[in-house]
DNA sequence: TCTTGTTATGACGTTAGCAGCATAAGCGCT
DNA sequence: AGCGCTTATGCTGCTAACGTCATAACAAGA
């Protein structure tokens, strides 16, 4: 019988959180504010999205606690809470490069 | 102007590997490989999943080295490489609970 | 080689999510 | 209130991925 099967809840949430990283827009999006506050303004000149596509990755961002924002008046200015991030994305990086360090081994034996 | 972007290249490996979790059916499994190899008949059984859907979601699994196969005569045994996907969902699922915790206190001010 | 049991794959319908356009909503100022 | 600037959202087309069915490919044994 299934022992210690995760709840499905938890499974949805762990996968809902990861689908957010899976957008290689919203990873750039995080990597521009990894330089400190930005307004929309300099996201979209970085990333040259659009303005509607920058706000709609945002609130999604912004939903999950990623990112957070405070208002300058009539625009807002978003910041980033990088610490979970950048411990997956060097997580991952470690694994992606050591993977490819492996692989280049076998392709050259001695 | 922009600097420290990272390489598309390498926002793309990233999204990628984080959209390998971002399917709860692809954790799942995952999860049924942390209680050691299993053969495809036992993941589906705990599953219930169609054989297909299961063979499709592993070999993404194995084409990115989170798992891997070998063959006892003809049904393969499946392994997961536990290490890293622990650690992320480990460090995701404190951050979940850390936030849900916080938003009750915020509800509960004593 | 034929048969049986297991896994992989082509084809297909369905759904979810991206990305942009147009426009509404919100804020600040006069 | 009216105007200008910034951000959010409804609508739409489009693409990618899921999930299933049927079937092919493959291994092992008689």
């Amino acid at each position: 019988m299934a022992v210690l099967s995760p709840s499905p809840q938890l499974l949805a949430e762990l996968s809902q959180f990861f689908r957010l990283l899976s957008e290689p827009a919203r990873l750039q999006l995080l990597c521009e504010l990894k330089q400190g506050p930005r307004d929309v303004a300099a996201l979209i000149e970085a990333t040259g999205f659009s303005q509607s596509h920058i706000s709609r990755q945002l609130s999604q961002l912004q939903r999950s606690g990623l990112v957070s924002c405070e208002r300058d008046g009539v625009r807002l200015i978003y910041t980033a809470d990088l610490e979970l991030v950048d411990q997956l994305c060097a997580l991952v990086q470690h694994r992606l490069t050591e993977r490819l360090a492996s692989q280049l081994k076998h392709l050259q034996p001695n």
